[in-house]
DNA sequence: TTTTAAGTTTAGCCCAAGCTAACAAACATA
DNA sequence: TATGTTTGTTAGCTTGGGCTAAACTTAAAA
């Protein structure tokens, strides 16, 4: 089997199979993670913008083209475009240069997203991590929380906040 | 669950406490987690094909275009263009009908996402995340961890086993 | 009320990463 | 050695999410 296969034959056999079962398992986790991707799901980047929508409306009533754009570090057009795609999908009613009303469907993902965030900062803080950087990788990490890993990491914060050191 | 475990943690909550006022402004904290996003670096994709390659190569001494298509439930032409991609980028040598051998640098990557892969699955494991649902989301949680941040959850995953090991 | 400035959208492009169909190489077997 | 099968690559298209430049709306100033 190609060039490859004289490095079976000629490498280092006690590494490989030391770690042959192990492999095998990490092998099959990963298919199975990568094969399980829900369909028509929401992408990263929709709930970004549901998220800061969210935030900008309560914290000032109404968000604007440009105060998304800041917030996401992304050019103004590339907001208008993703408004375009959430009033499509049902997010939010867009009315152009008027404005944006998140739905009760975009609202509950943005609270979603709220929530995890906030989950994983609080998390991150614990363990030590300082919190722009709890900040910069809870935005990353809050897509990617099954619902059971939610529950159980929401129990564990909960738990660990009952043990806090007056 | 762990129930010492929460011990481990007690010593952080001084420090979480006093920053509590400054995590009330989501919004800049966003803005600021997007901003900071560092330009010239492997995709999450980049580094799913070098942990997949990686894996299949401790297995069985090579990898081949049709198991990284199905370990990562792509078609085999995408595998194909995307090893083009990462000999261009110095993570691995190819050549066409021939083979792959990673460079230094595709090990490091790869080795990375194996050790936060590792971890994560630990980590989630511990607070009562079932297995398959650990490696799902280790497997997208794995892109999103500063160096920080997996030193502190090390720390934590290794204090963690002391305080209950086994 | 006219003019200007600020904000927003449209047009048209780019890039990563996916796909199918067609083609080519390598291997196995008669 | 000739030939069919398996595996891998190329060609060309699609989609999501970016961008800049140009056009358009709205609001503010003159
Ligand atoms: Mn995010
Ligand atoms: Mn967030
Ligand atoms: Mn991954
Ligand atoms: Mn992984």
């Amino acid at each position: 089997m190609y060039l490859r296969m004289f490095k079976v034959i000629t490498g280092e056999w006690e590494r490989l199979w030391s770690t042959m079962a192990r492999a095998a398992d990490r092998l099959d986790a990963i298919r199975e993670a990568h094969s399980l991707q829900s369909q028509s799901k929401n992408t990263d980047r929709m709930e970004d913008y549901l998220e800061v929508i969210y935030e900008l409306i309560k914290k000032k009533g109404y968000a604007t083209t440009v105060d998304i754009s800041k917030h996401l570090s992304v050019s103004s057009p590339s907001v208008t475009k993703m408004l375009q795609k959430l009033d499509e999908s049902g997010h939010l009613n867009y009315e152009k240069y008027r404005g944006i009303v998140l739905t009760e469907k975009g609202s509950e993902v943005a609270e979603g997203m709220h929530d995890k965030h906030n989950l994983l900062v609080e998390f991150l803080r614990m363990i030590g991590v300082k919190e722009e950087i709890a900040n910069r990788d809870a935005e990353g990490i809050e897509h990617h929380l099954h619902p059971e890993t939610l529950k159980k990491l929401t129990d564990f914060v909960r738990t660990a906040k009952k043990v806090r050191p007056r």
